[in-house]
DNA sequence: CCATAATGTATATACTACTTTACATTTTGT
DNA sequence: ACAAAATGTAAAGTAGTATATACATTATGG
């Protein structure tokens, strides 16, 4: 899909818990070390899976880590100005 | 990655939300009806993008549509017993 | 009943996340 | 200052997510 509307806490999450490097982070998730560095540098999102287990490696909910930026996702507003009302 | 432990209630989603087409629900978050039908059967985990896309179209938090499985990501489950403490 | 919409599914193709290898630069501790 | 750890980054390849086209089956409504 296009150019991430996704923004990631990952860099303060690990320095709020005990300091734990890339290298660490990628080990407990199953990712290799470059990996962490690109999401963190926003290079690209990662997967649904890996975005879960990283919450799941801090103890955090989800969107402690990943924010989804519907203001900047302009492709996505284009299409859709309001949600779809429950049962309208 | 490996198998997704990753579940949603996209097609209860629909049915709630005035129901709304596999079809009508891909143009809105811009992928095409297949996509929305793979996902919808697991047959893989849609883009983190696409995700938020799908929970702002029904207007719900991220966690009402998708479930990370802990239990059942045995791969992650082998290296990861418990999260990282807040400075531990 | 019949037409149309909705869904299931498949193949080939494209794009994006991720790996491996490798090396350079920066940070940290002593 | 120096060594070691941590981070940046790049290129080439693999794997997973999404597209386009196509056709079959299952609802749904008139």
């Amino acid at each position: 899909m296009g150019k991430t509307p996704i923004s990631n806490r990952i860099r303060v999450l690990r320095a709020e818990h005990g300091d734990i490097s890339q290298s660490d982070l990628a080990d407990r998730i199953g990712v290799t070390r470059q990996t962490i560095a690109a999401i963190e540098k926003g290079k690209y999102a990662p997967s649904l899976e890996a975005a879960f287990r990283i919450a799941a490696v801090f103890g955090v909910s989800f969107d402690k880590v990943f924010q989804y930026q519907r203001e900047a996702d302009a492709a996505f507003l284009k299409r859709q100005k309001t949600p779809v009302k429950k049962d309208g």
